[in-house]
RNA sequence: UCCACCGUAGCUCAGUGGUAGAGCAAUCGGCUGUUAACCGAUCGGUCGUAGGUUCGAAUCCUACCGGUGGAGCCA
């Protein structure tokens, strides 16, 4: 009977037949280990010699790292597996050789691992970490879905910037120019507008010449707006939001998390609700730590996230930032005009932010001025306007970057191992 | 863009002025419970590129190219 790797449970003491590759393999004169996976898991084959023909035998033997094979035998329990199960080899049929595989059972350098991605993964860390990405975007569509959130894609191509701060990729739109998305959140506004409570989940793109062990050229980013939402009610879901994708990595994950050796008491931790502090008692805190190269109305830079969230053992919101140094749209406090109703979400372990939001500015009369001090001249932000003169709303909206959190539940150094295939600075292959 | 460090065998690295090395991979042999298995043998080189110093350069100098880590900016 055929099956998969993730199946064998369920045919204990039977015989089957699995699709899988040689990950590794151990032989000695009369007994041979082979380290197969198929994608849905991980098992090991035994092969012994007194009980398969001797050409069987010598197959096993002369097998080489990546070949393809069906193999056949019989599921057994087995303590000494990490995975529980064992397959009692009977047959093998080699489907493709594989020859002088580059990605040998050793240490190996980053350069070559990037050159080799779409090999390197085939390997077990790089399959978790890819498992736990898979994790995140399930329960993220299943947590929306289940609170009446609509999914709504907005554009790629757009005609302007959205933040006008950072880089963006031009390319050309027919005769016009045209950019790749750095953020989907104008568009969703308007969707907002139309469905009330809705998110995004697509690629973000950044012409940053960034190069840290946190930024990538193209990323994915969830984006949820909500209509006749404020700032205090928008940090709830995000807590619950988190809290919500944290359970279920650590709930259907356990094999993965323990692949990585990740902490799992870490993870236990990231639960509703989240604390908050204002920029205001951040910068008092870092003063406090000993940093004197910051003054209030300046931007934290990563050694003073870090030092932020060594400060808590859950992840921390900082709210009210000075409205110079974040996005025009944001909404400012009635009580306090020179800082905005914004919060963004620090990960523990200096895993940095994680999320950013805001609720915006509703008044039309407001917008129309931020609009002159951010010279939005032009036509380009027409429609977005008009969000506030038909029937404007309270409402807000995050950015959840999704490779930092896959970099932070799955306790990997670097985001570029978050997604399959990572657009750096210096790397556009494979 | 700036700062620091690194380019030697397919891979990871040692070699700091005097004959180019080790481990892993590959190939062959041995081994009945291996976990990056182990043991023996074989195979494997334009020392990033170009120029310079020197009797002699992987080693010292200059330029360039490539990479890694970090900063700024951000998710």
């Amino acid at each position: 009977m055929k099956t998969t790797i993730s199946q064998v449970s369920k045919h204990e003491g039977k015989e089957v037949t699995i699709g899988a590759w040689l990950a590794n393999k151990r032989s000695s004169g009369k007994i041979a280990f082979l380290q197969l996976r198929d994608g849905t898991g991980f098992i090991q084959g035994v092969v012994v010699k007194a009980e398969v023909p001797e050409e069987t035998f010598q197959s096993a033997k002369n097998l080489t790292q990546e070949t393809s094979l069906y193999v056949t035998g019989t599921v057994v329990e087995d303590t000494r597996s990490p995975f529980g199960y064992e397959l009692q080899v009977k047959e093998i049929e080699v489907i493709s050789e594989s020859v002088d595989y580059p990605i040998t059972p050793k240490e190996h350098g980053t350069e070559f691992l990037m050159d080799n991605r779409h090999l390197w993964l085939r390997s077990k860390k790089q399959h978790a970490v890819m498992k736990i990405r898979n994790e995140i975007i399930r329960s993220t569509y299943s947590f929306f879905h289940e609170n009446d959130y609509v999914k709504i894609d907005p554009p790629i191509l757009t005609g302007s910037s959205a933040e006008g701060t950072t880089e963006l990729f031009h390319t050309k739109y027919f005769d016009e120019e045209a950019y790749l998305s750095q953020s989907g959140q104008l568009y969703m506004e308007a969707a907002a507008m139309a469905f009330g409570k809705v998110f995004s989940f697509g690629p973000t793109f950044r012409a940053e010449k960034s190069k840290t062990r946190r930024h990538l050229i193209e990323f994915w980013m969830i984006e949820p707006e909500m209509a006749f939402m404020n700032h205090e009610e928008s940090l709830e879901v995000q807590e619950q939001y988190v809290s919500y994708i944290a359970e279920n990595v650590r709930n259907n994950c356990a094999l993965e998390l323990k692949t990585l050796d990740r902490d799992i008491t870490k993870l236990e931790k990231i639960q509703a609700p989240f604390p908050r502090i204002t920029y205001d008692e951040a910068i008092q805190l870092l003063k406090e730590k000993g940093f004197d190269d910051i003054e209030w109305g300046e931007d934290f830079g990563a050694p003073h996230e870090t030092a932020i969230a060594e400060s808590f053992d859950k992840p921390v919101f900082i709210t009210h930032y000075p409205a110079d140094i974040k996005a025009f749209y944001m909404k400012p406090d009635p009580k306090r005009t020179e800082v905005v109703l914004c919060a963004d979400l620090i990960a523990p372990e200096g895993y940095g932010e994680v999320i950013g939001g805001s609720q915006r500015i509703d008044d039309l009369e407001l917008m129309e001025q931020r609009y002159q001090e951010h010279n939005l001249t032009g036509d380009a932000y027409q429609w977005y306007l008009e969000l506030r003169k038909y029937g404007s709303v309270p409402h807000s909206g995050f950015g959840l970057g999704l490779e930092r959190t896959v970099a932070w539940f799955s306790g990997v150094e670097h985001v570029r191992e978050t997604i399959p295939f990572p657009r750096l600075l210096n790397r556009l292959y494979p």
